[in-house]
DNA sequence: ACGCTGGAGTGAACGGTGTAAGCAACGTGA
DNA sequence: TCACGTTGCTTACACCGTTCACTCCAGCGT
């Protein structure tokens, strides 16, 4: 690769930094069926068809803004992570917390990551969406790792498990090594119900009985720190 | 009313019927994007401008899909329900179990009714589509209800409580009278809880490490029956 | 039995969308 | 300087939601 790209290619690039930029905006201003290549290239000074020198497709377009997406919401997290002291109960919480709190304000941008997989985007492993999500997990799991290090939580041993979990955790045991299948199960556990938490609250599904859902989702992270054996701080 | 509609009135009933059939066939074959108009009516050998004699607008046809979607999901759970005996704790694990069943089978609708909120898509309380998801959610909260009234699950008192909490639930209570605030709590905290672990399988994000989450999904009907003092009886 | 009314459905049209093909302009390396 | 690959535009096509003017006919009152 070039040490110092061409002045062609620093146009290229940041073209297309500015379509996502764009594609960003519009998702948030308007909700995704705003965020249409006609709309961008307005938007931008340019026509439709020639942001097909940048993306191959309206879909790829959408794959391409999830993974920065994806990328984002890391970032957030770490920062939160980051901004607490080393104690990994207190990252576990920050993050959970931090994971909200952009859900909430990014609602449109969540229900790309986690709404509904629209018909046409899929994410093969091994592709940069696919790619954005694992770095996204990564965070969680390796305070889970740390955690699991530091001061092991109660799990159930290999014989009390489905043998149909142990079978699907085998394969991706490989590439998380470390822990044992009783801790993963808690993982994934914790995964479900933080998810649920955020998605529920974010895509409106409390709303019959409450407007905001923070005491519920705090009381969700005290009952999960209880259940990994974590001290419970409020915010 | 009139006891015995009108040559017309069956006609017009028999099409409102035959279009929402068609977008429903539409949604489970193509994806959300593919319940358009102009399709619906091709299918049905007719022209889209006719439609608008049976519906408002495109939006209007999808809340008139999701409030039948929504009664459909709820037959499909009160048949569940009603097919175990009059055992509470029974009928709490086959109605959770009917909804997981549902959701994997028809991951498209699950989508819409679930998923990230369409943009434009609002349910005023009093809606159809309000009433209909209203009339999901008592199939949980009549069995809660009845659980409670036989064989109460402990609760936190009213101060231990987070007023903001107890404050939103004085509303709702209004309406979900009967219950003392833990409970009340309780029950939306399985609920997120039931949501979650549903919608994360169905939208494939526990699909990293997962094909079948059956195990976990058990597994967490598990841990909430223990919450509730409930029995668990593998499926 | 007749005529009228109103509902069902059509065709054309407008503005929006994704996308393919061909063409003009321009940076880049020989 | 010159050829070339890249960029972006114009044009075009098919599809979308929606409106409007229109035809047609079932069903009603007389």
């Amino acid at each position: 690769m070039a040490a110092v790209p061409s002045r062609r290619e620093r146009a290229r690039t940041a073209t297309a930094q500015e379509i996502l930029a764009t594609a960003r905006a519009l998702l948030v201003a308007s909700g995704p069926s705003a965020v249409t290549l006609r709309a961008i290239a307005r938007e931008m000074g340019m026509t439709a068809p020639g942001l097909y020198r940048y993306v191959a497709s309206h879909e790829d377009l959408l794959v391409q803004l999830i993974a920065e997406l994806y990328g984002e919401l890391t970032a957030a997290l770490e920062r939160a992570r980051d901004a607490v002291g080393p104690d990994v109960a207190a990252r576990l919480l920050a993050v959970s917390r931090a994971f909200r709190t952009w859900g909430l304000a990014h609602r449109a941008e969540l229900g790309l990551l986690f709404g509904s997989p629209l018909p046409g985007i899929d994410t093969p492993p091994g592709s940069e969406t696919d790619e954005a999500g694992r770095r996204f997990g990564a965070v969680f799991l390796g305070l889970f790792a740390e955690l699991w290090a530091q001061q092991p939580f109660p799990v159930r041993a290999d014989d009390e498990i489905d043998p149909r979990l142990v079978d699907e955790l085998t394969a991706w045991r490989g590439v998380e090594g470390g822990m044992p299948y009783g801790a993963l199960e808690v993982f994934l556990h914790c995964w479900v119900r933080l998810y649920g938490a955020v998605v529920v609250e974010a895509f409106g599904h409390v709303g019959f009985a409450l407007t905001d859902a923070e005491p519920l989702f705090e009381r969700e992270l005290a009952v999960l720190g209880e259940m990994l054996g974590l001290p419970y701080a409020p915010p």
